[in-house]
Order: C-alpha cells, then sequence, then structure tokens
DNA sequence: GGAACAGGTTAACCTATGTTAAGACGGTCT
DNA sequence: AGACCGTCTTAACATAGGTTAACCTGTTCC
C-alpha cells in the first residue's frame, strides 16, 4: 500500500493530537472533502446569519471570525491552515459570525451529511472532530481571559505569542517569526482597540525590542518578554504532550 | 409505560432544541447521570490543570468557570441548571479553567466511559451533545464580541439580559428578573473591571432605571433600554425557533 | 453586646485609551 | 505623470476606568 500524504487536510490536528487518528481515520478525513476552493483578495466566505450544509477546512492562508456591529468589526478568532474553521456549523446550523478570507486562501468544504455517516460508523473519528471544536472553545476562552485581563500592550503580545505556536504546531512558523497578512486596522479589531491605539502599540513594542510587525511580516525578537507582556502559557492550545485521549 | 420526570436532566437544552432528543435518549441522558452532589457554600469544585474522567451536569444552582491570573480571578463563562459545565472534558482532559459553586449547588457527575459508549451506539444523542458545548463555544464568542465592544456599562447590561434569557429557557426567570448570588466583585470579573468601577456602573444602571442588581437580585426596569445598552441580539443563544437540526 | 469580617459605597487622583484631525507613504489606475 | 486610495503615522485633547484609601453597612460568632 502506498503512503498517502493527505495534501488538503494534513495539517489537521498536527502538532496536536493528529495521531490520536489511524492512517484509515486519517484517509476517511481525507476523502470527506469534496469541494476545494481559492480566493486571492479578502473575501466574505460565509456571513452571519447563514444556514450552511457544509463546512469549511481552511487549507492555506489565513482566515477571521468575525463580528460586525455599529459598524465596526470585531474578530472573534483567527485562523491558520489545518484549522476545521466552521465545523460547529455542523451541529448549530447557523453561523453566527462571518468567515472572511485574509490574503490568499485555499479552503476545502465537507458536506454535513458526511459528517452525518461519520457520526455513525466512526466514533472515534467522531471524537478527533468534536475535539478540535473544543480546542476553538478554549481558544475563545483565553482570548476572554486576555481581553478581561491584559491591556492592548498585552493583547498584541498574545495575539503574536498565539499565532507563532499555532503556526508552529503546524510547520508554519520561521523560529523567530511568521507570515501575518492583517493590517493594523484587522490587528486593533482582534484586540477590542482602535486602530490609532494599536499603532501606538505596534510602535512601543518595536521600539522596546520585543516584537516587531511591519509589511506583512512579525519578528519576534525578544520571546520571553513578550511572552510575559501577553502573560503566555500555552497550555490552553492543548500542544502535543505526554496526555494521551481514552 | 409511565411517564418519567427526567428529574437531573429535564432542564438540558430545555428551550435550546431539547426536543431533538427522543424520550428514549432522554431516558439514556438521564441514566448517564451515576452521581449527586449538593455544595451549600461556595466551592471549587475543579481545578485548572486537572486531568478528570467524568463530567458535571449543574442540577440547581450558579457555577463560575473562572481562569485566575496575578492574584486576579476572570471570570470566562457562568452557567445555570441544565449546563453540561464542563462536558469539553470528555474530549479535552485537562482542564484550562478552575470550575468555582456560586451559592447553593446541586450537580451530577457523568463518567467518560459511559459518554464513550455513547459515542459508540447513539449518533443522535452524541450530535446534541456536542452540540451543547458548542453552544457554549457561541457563547464564549459573544462574550469576546462583548468585551470588544462595549464599555462597562453595556458589558454589565448584556450580561443582565443574557442570564434573564438563559434563565428564562429553564423556566427559572422571573417575568421581570431573576437571583443572582454574585457580589459587585464577581461581577467585576465576569466584565473585566474592577469592582470598584463595578458599583459605580451598578449604581448607575439603577439610577438610570434600566436595571436594579441588589441583594442577590436582578430586576430589570427597562428591558428595552437594557438590551440597547448591552447591543443585546439573542440569536447567539440559539433558543427555539423554526430551525431544525438535520 | 462587641469584635471581626465581607460586601458595598464614595472620593481624589492618575493613566490608558478613545476621538478628531491631518499629513505621509506606497501602491494602482487612467 | 497625476490622481486616487488604503494604510500607516503623529499630535492635541477628552474621558472611561484604574488605584488607593476611607468609611459604612449587615452578619456571624464568641
Amino acid at each position: 500500500m502506498t503512503e498517502r500524504d493527505y495534501s488538503l487536510t494534513r495539517r489537521f490536528l498536527q502538532g496536536r493530537s493528529r495521531e490520536a487518528l489511524s492512517e484509515r481515520e486519517k484517509g476517511i478525513l481525507e476523502d470527506l472533502v469534496e469541494d476545494v476552493e481559492r480566493f486571492t483578495a479578502p473575501h466574505v466566505i460565509l456571513e452571519r446569519g447563514d444556514v450552511v450544509n457544509r463546512s469549511t477546512i481552511l487549507i492555506e492562508g489565513m482566515i477571521a471570525r468575525i463580528i460586525a456591529q455599529d459598524g465596526k468589526r470585531h474578530i472573534v478568532a483567527l485562523h491558520v491552515p489545518g484549522d476545521f474553521v466552521d465545523l460547529h456549523a455542523f451541529a448549530l446550523k447557523r453561523l453566527d459570525h462571518d468567515v472572511v478570507s485574509i490574503g490568499t486562501v485555499q479552503v476545502g468544504y465537507v458536506t454535513h451529511q458526511s459528517l452525518n455517516r461519520v457520526l455513525e460508523t466512526e466514533p472515534n473519528l467522531s471524537r478527533i472532530l468534536w475535539y478540535s471544536t473544543l480546542l476553538d472553545a478554549a481558544m475563545h476562552r483565553e482570548w476572554i481571559l486576555k481581553l478581561e485581563l491584559l491591556d492592548a500592550d498585552g493583547r498584541l503580545a498574545h495575539l503574536c505569542a498565539e499565532l507563532w505556536h499555532r503556526l508552529d504546531f503546524v510547520g508554519l512558523a520561521g523560529e523567530n517569526g511568521f507570515a501575518l497578512p492583517l493590517t493594523q486596522k484587522e490587528l486593533s479589531d482582534a484586540c477590542g482597540t482602535t486602530s490609532i491605539h494599536m499603532n501606538r502599540v505596534v510602535r512601543k513594542l518595536r521600539e522596546s525590542g520585543i516584537v516587531d510587525i511591519s509589511r506583512g511580516q512579525v519578528t519576534i525578537l525578544d520571546r520571553a518578554a513578550l511572552e510575559r507582556v501577553g502573560r503566555f502559557d500555552a497550555s490552553y492550545l492543548y500542544g502535543d504532550g505526554p496526555l494521551k485521549l481514552t
């Protein structure tokens, strides 16, 4: 039997319990993706209120989940390749946020019909899919904490630290940085500040030698300081560790 | 056959798609609860980092999920009767937050072993359980939005509006209010402010005739104003509507 | 009854952040 | 080239909210 390369889903849970899937299950997962689409410009893939019958897995690029209100856009989640962006729509059906591509993006679609089949016949794969939505919720909780606990400097530092770790899981982080196609406005939308204040904060973190964010590139200058300012503790990301799913 | 009363789990998803469960499934769910416990004083039921092999359903009272950091306590979720407080621990195993009782509380425990059995034999019930953790995530997202979008007044108003709706789902809200055993300090921990500022805000909302929070009781004086100040739109709670799970 | 304690309340002061406005830089279209 | 446009940048000013420090209430416990 030839090794499959799982080109569409190989990053799913990579670095975070992907090995809890058997080769057979990895194959089933890969086969779930029935359709692939590419967006080169920023694009609203799905809108709040949409009733959907398929879910989206991010293959390449970055996606934001956004809730617009009072003319402002609030980012409630960011996604990196391998993330099942709206797997929750499988059960919720109705979306409570927009799904928006950032920069160039490639996504795959999985119908809810086939997910139902998985639920009926593949308990282990089902639990892993469930698990991936729970990781999402754990990240939501950390964002709540971040917003309750930190000032703007800390929030930005935390965001950089989180994204570095998540990109590192899937092999897309450099040792000291990563590509980040977000504008300062979008960073501020993710940190609950204004773009003007975000500009102050970006400058401050750059001048204090902690992290440099410019031209779509994040360069971590002092990781220890970054994680201190952002009160960052990676345990909520549930990276591969000694812990096994039973 | 006699009607069962499901005394432990009757509020699970009440007002939010509970009817997607058959009587048989409701019975299975009720039987999952193997153990019941009662706490009269505030009690840390589970701690961050704990590795657990059972999950907790809230039968009576109120529970907070808390992340402590730098000597402060940050509330990342609040639970009302019927909520499966840490069903996510079924897949995550390790908790990323404390689980703390507020006032007098009764909880039930469900072992992960029996949840595994459900996953293997009950696809519909499995999906409903999954669904309930996704409702949780949807609430997390709304909290993120609330923290990014609103000032302290709005956050408190939003919290009151949310809790009223959730308690109303399970039949525990009065027409114009509900019991809330949270101190101002705890309210501030849930809104990301200090208790002193929370005190200012509580007074302001009371004096402006919007909502009165005192002696463990929330009285909604002007619901329209409350929901306006809190930018509240209940759709993220996925209350019973025309929408059916497929 | 009085001490001890938790929670609520208020005041004075200070800082982080929002607001408004304007200019600078770098692309892209005609 | 010139005009346009989104993004970044900076400045001046206003304010929500943090900090510190008191004091006040009601309750529990001896």
